[in-house]
DNA sequence: CACCGTTACGGTATCCGTAAGGATT
DNA sequence: AATCCTTACGGATACCGTAACGGTG
């Protein structure tokens, strides 16, 4: 059994089943991903992948245990790698993050502004989606850290480390009514249509259960998976935006009048997400402390060392 | 980085860095060895291993820790080897017990012979050794099991099992009076001559406390390892022993007067380990259910995970 | 027909053995 | 002197690429 091997087919099961593609992504030409899979299973004498004619249709239930098996192997050999890596260059290697649209777009700016001054040889990558997939990257180990609000929290592969929490604001025309109701309730905003996030986003599930349990209905007339649009169809008049708080800085958006609502929904909590068992380079560390500036390293390691972390 | 390459790390760290003894082991020569070592270091730019010219005389800082980030990986990996064994034929394969003397001799016959009759094709092989060693071996997944009573509760990489209690007894010849005297007390015991374990042995360390506790100095006059050892020399009239009960079977000992010393010891608690993160063939399962038949394979599994067990 | 996986084949690199050479104790 | 690790070299193997073939939708 050839490391390898184990790479081959966790990229073949990541590729939808599609070898072509596998051997793309792993810089290889498609008959020696094919190889290799096959002297897998020889060895093993297990059939990973179920076969229609020559097509990958599935997974066996050994296999699924054998994928699942392969990865943990995969991530404890990259530890070495990683490990390796930082004792040589601490000044160089790839930090990548995973997060979502209202991160990437209003906090990280400046915590990679600072990091890139400290560590100007590590190229950043920044992998955007919603709070599944953030968290999926996270624990497949394609990204070494999630940074998102929900869903995320029960991944029974990542420690979740709670950072900051926030709520929302109402941003309307500069001459809406909204802005200047008193006091500003539920039932005021449900009078209006209402622009907001995505189902399974930013927070979006504590904006649903404020408006259910006051028994309001509101009229939501479009809904999308960042802050920016939100905030532009807004100012088209086409209703009130319900964003987070952190997509306005009290110097610019002159063009939308804002007020918090804060009292009027539940907090959410913004948390980092790091898979167990991963080793982190001493940058990653930085950027955690660059993050939320109460994580230092040995707070970060002690919440990893209760959650089963292993190295 | 091959996994070939980490065995051979492993290996050398296991044979206290003689690279000569780590080939033999590994089925290679020196020299493969050598090479194999030399290129992992090139690979990760890390010397694992500090060199006195021509000789391997420690680990490096950084090795120490890939050593232990190498056995990870390969512990993994074994775990995929023994998942698809265990598919193919869970009639053969090998189980491989650690455990002390009295575990072997007095406890260990009666369940090896039920577990030969179910599974004739496994191959058993027993390793004894004092608990420390025990533990080692579990750990580092040179056994699959340990069975031992002490120094082993505590082993970071093994969830412990408790199995079942068990005490002392007086061993003497026939017409010794500490036989007859009543009650039977330490202090009465202190008489004599004793003969028991060996330091850091079975249960050794409750004697100890019991006496100390008491304020009163045993005369030991010799331990042992094992308590065949201890009986022979106590039927020699050397002086009364003090063995584990388990050792006496009701029908035999015609040679030596046997009585309860329960009530004046704490009991011990004789504990399987298992390697957190292995994986556990079936018929490991069905052993330890048949050492301890109130361990099924539901409640074993139940207490691996609770202990950050993956697999 | 387009796509995808397998088989076949060949060059290259790797691995691992033997043999010989320096170091260390 | 004995032990031990390294270097040097050669043969077998494994790996991985290209090219051609066979199923699948």
């Amino acid at each position: 059994m050839k490391l390898q091997q184990l790479r081959c087919i966790r990229e073949v099961a990541r590729q939808q089943l599609n070898i072509s593609a596998a051997a793309e992504a792993l810089e290889m030409a498609q008959p020696g991903v094919s190889n290799q899979i096959r002297q897998l299973e020889d060895e093993l004498g297990v059939q990973i992948f179920v076969r229609h004619g020559k097509r990958l249709v599935g997974t066996t239930d050994a296999g699924r245990k054998i994928l699942e098996m392969a990865e943990q192997t995969l991530s404890q050999g990259d530890n070495i790698l990683k490990f390796s890596q930082d004792l040589n260059n601490s000044r160089s290697g790839t930090l990548t993050i995973a997060t979502t649209h209202t991160q990437a777009r209003y906090i990280l700016p400046r915590v990679i502004k600072a990091f890139r001054e400290r560590y100007p040889g590590i190229s950043l990558q920044i992998k955007q989606g919603n709070p599944d997939q953030v968290a999926s990257l996270a624990a497949n180990g394609t990204a070494d850290i999630a940074i998102a609000t929900e869903a995320i929290q029960t991944h029974p592969r990542l420690t979740m480390i709670p950072c900051y929490k926030w709520n929302r604001c109402i941003a309307a025309l500069p001459d809406h009514p909204i802005l200047k109701v008193n006091p500003l309730t539920l039932e005021e905003i449900a009078k209006y249509p209402i622009i907001t996030y995505d189902f399974a986003f930013t927070g979006r599930s504590r904006i649903n259960e404020a408006f259910e349990e006051a028994g309001i209905r509101p009229n939501i007339v479009l809904t999308a998976m960042d802050s920016d649009v939100i905030k532009t169809y807004a100012e088209l008049g086409l209703g009130i935006g319900i964003v987070a708080e952190m997509a306005f800085s009290p110097e610019n958006e002159q063009t939308l009048g804002v007020r918090s609502a804060a009292h009027l929904f539940t907090d959410s909590t913004t948390r980092i997400g790091i898979r167990k068992g991963a080793y982190l380079r001493q940058y990653l560390f930085d950027f955690i402390e660059l993050f939320s500036p109460n994580l230092t390293e040995a707070k970060v390691r002690h919440m990893l060392a209760k959650n089963g972390q292993t190295a």
